[in-house]
RNA sequence: GGGCCCGUAGCCUAGCUGGAUAGGGCGUCGGACUUCUAAUCCGAAGACCCCGGGUUCAAAUCCCGGCGGGUCCGCCA
């Protein structure tokens, strides 16, 4: 809704602008003032203005003003010192706002670019643990704010088959005697996780391991032996699936695992580096490399190792211009200790290949009170062992709140708020921001995601309550909202403006804020106004159930879900 | 040593393409359950926006120089 009535207000401004002779920009957009109380949107245009016209910004917003001719859904304009503020006339606005909510609300019109987002993508080598689950939660509620901003997105796991880690596991099975089903731990990926730090224990002492390692890496990227390549692909297989099983747990689900190994297999990598050689490129030592010190990058890039073999780096290579063939915008998330392999790639991709390079959104890491964590050292805490004390922590809580409840009433909502609490927590961090896991903070059900949730619980109840059918309910023609009525429709009414905006600044944490907000909103309401016996009655339920919708729809892209009863 | 990121009340944090009294949350203190669920609501206290310069009518935001923390600089991924 505020996406019309800014347009009426930018044209009314327009309008009043044609009346001065001084040019300025037109491309403006409105703003939210900081407070209702002054008013529903904003222009600071006179700030423009005032240049031109060498007056005092005041003067001529208070000048501005006089010149604007008040559009219908307005009730005033104003000037605050050098803002030019629109009041919003909430009788006629709030009846055409409920009107327009309905279960896609938020969902903006097709814009047309398809994006293929990377997210995740960790090694198959072990669980995958807190490190990681910043990556997906992110990568995952970006992809949903991306799809309900109107673009089309395909989410891919990379999976990391060909990597040493791999091998390392493999010297473990057929060099060591060590079985996947004999190591502790209950999921498959635990179980493997378990193997990898025992073997690569012995790898990081023993030169002879190590130069068998690095002769399975050859063997199996020549890929001639069956029997090998059977091993390294039960181990990885194996390792997704129960990554997999993890990130269905917390609402993720990707469209596509993409195994490295193709580029090798279909030769596209050995098509890449010829290129390179072909165009002079490639410099030879005991490997070969690109020397990026012309692009004022101190590492050179390595494309081959001294034994024939391929690097992640170069197989990502070719990864990345196959991904470009599938849509318009490449998109990566990567913790920010890839940044310098991400410059060397896109200087690759620009000045070498000349194709468009990949776009990257890049994170602070999660560490640990006492360091960080390592799959290698076995020194993690694992999402699945998170998954598990967040249910506990959050069916406890639920007992003691509701003691009546039955075990098998308790579960289902122990899971979703569980889970909320730890894609909340995550998710309303800014990337950029280091973390250090605490339990407490993590898991925290006062104000958090559980009283969002609740707001919508809330919200369900009523609505049961009242024993009607909203969808049959009509707004009553003589209502003027009042104050917490009012500042609920203008937190529903933001709410698609709140889903352009982040979706194109590709920022998630945001919508957490707007979560709270809303819920806030909804439960000042609740507390303060009657609903049902008012005499409002049903254009108050169809607020409320116009509520829970913007609420619903606003967790989804955090893929939290919400609860119709807690 | 060099590159990149971060530094906002006791704690966590939003704001960072310069503009309204720096917005939330936790914690603290005080109040509200005979009334649609108190996982809620109302109120209060609490901020040299790391420090020092500069640019500007205007700086948490931009520039320069420090300090503190993180991270990268592998024939790992």
């Amino acid at each position: 809704m505020y996406f019309e009535i800014e347009k009426e207000a930018i044209t009314a401004i327009n309008k009043a602008l044609d009346k001065y002779d001084e040019e300025i920009d037109r491309n403006f957009r409105l703003e939210f003032p900081p407070d209702p109380k002054l008013g529903d949107l904003a222009s600071t245009i006179a700030f423009a203005l005032t240049k031109k016209l060498k007056t005092s910004p005041n003067l001529v917003a208070e000048d501005l003003v006089s010149k604007i001719e008040v559009p219908e859904i307005f009730e005033k304009v104003e000037n605050f010192g050098p803002y030019v503020n629109f009041f919003i006339d909430y009788a006629k606005f709030s009846k055409k706002l409920l009107e327009k909510v309905d279960e896609n609300y938020g969902q903006l019109p097709e814009a047309g670019e398809k994006i293929v987002l990377e997210h995740t993508s960790a090694n198959p080598n072990g669980p995958l643990h807190i490190g990681h689950i910043r990556n997906s939660i992110f990568g995952d509620s970006l992809a949903r704010l991306l799809k309900l901003s109107g673009r089309e997105v395909e989410t891919q796991y990379y999976v990391n088959d060909m990597g040493r880690q791999i091998a390392i596991i493999v010297y473990g099975i057929t060099e060591m005697g060590l079985k996947i089903d004999e190591q502790e731990g209950e999921k498959i990926d635990a179980k493997i996780g378990k193997l990898y730090y025992q073997a690569n224990k012995k790898v990081e002492n023993d030169e002879n391991a190590n130069a068998h390692v690095g002769e399975l890496i050859q063997k199996y990227e020549e890929g001639n032996d069956d029997q090998l390549n059977a091993i390294f692909e039960e181990v990885v297989e194996s390792c997704v699936s129960g990554i997999k099983e993890t990130l269905q747990r917390i609402n993720i689900k990707h469209d596509d695992f993409v195994w490295e190994g193709n580029f090798v297999r279909n030769g596209d990598v050995e098509k890449l580096l010829k290129y390179f050689e072909k165009e002079g490129f490639v410099s030879h030592d005991d490997v070969d490399y690109i020397d990026l010190t012309f692009y004022n990058i101190e590492k050179e890039f390595v494309l081959r190792r001294s034994n024939g073999t391929s690097l992640y780096s170069t197989r990502d290579l070719a990864y990345h211009r196959y991904k470009a063939t599938l849509g318009d915008t490449v998109l990566d998330i990567l913790g920010s200790d890839h940044k310098l392999s991400s410059k060397q790639m896109k200087v690759i991709f620009e000045e070498i290949l000349r194709e468009k390079a990949p776009e990257v959104i890049f994170y602070e890491f999660i560490t640990l009170p006492e360091g960080s964590m390592s799959t290698r050292k076995g020194k993690f805490i694992s999402v699945d062992d998170l998954i598990d004390e967040a249910i506990l922590r959050a069916s406890e809580e639920i007992k003691t709140r509701n003691p009546e409840l039955t075990d098998d009433e308790i579960k289902p909502m122990a899971e979703q708020i569980g889970i909320g609490a730890i894609r909340f927590f995550i998710a309303k961090l800014s990337p950029e921001k280091h973390l250090t896991f605490k339990w407490d903070d993590a898991l925290s059900f006062e104000r958090g995601c559980a009283s969002i949730q609740y707001a919508h619980a809330r919200a369900c109840k009523l609505l049961n309550k009242s024993g009607k059918d909203v969808e049959s309910l009509k707004v009553d023609d003589s209502w003027i909202p009042n104050e917490s009525e009012q500042d609920l429709i203008r937190l529903i009414a933001k709410f698609p403006q709140v889903v352009e905006d982040c979706a194109n600044k590709k920022r998630v944490h945001n919508i957490t804020q707007y979560c709270q907000d809303l819920a806030g909103s909804f439960n000042k309401f609740y507390k303060s106004q009657q609903v049902i016996g008012s005499e409002t009655e049903d254009t108050r339920l169809i607020l409320v159930d116009k509520a829970k919708i913007t609420l619903k729809n606003a967790l989804d892209i955090l893929g939290v879900s919400a609860p119709e009863k807690m």
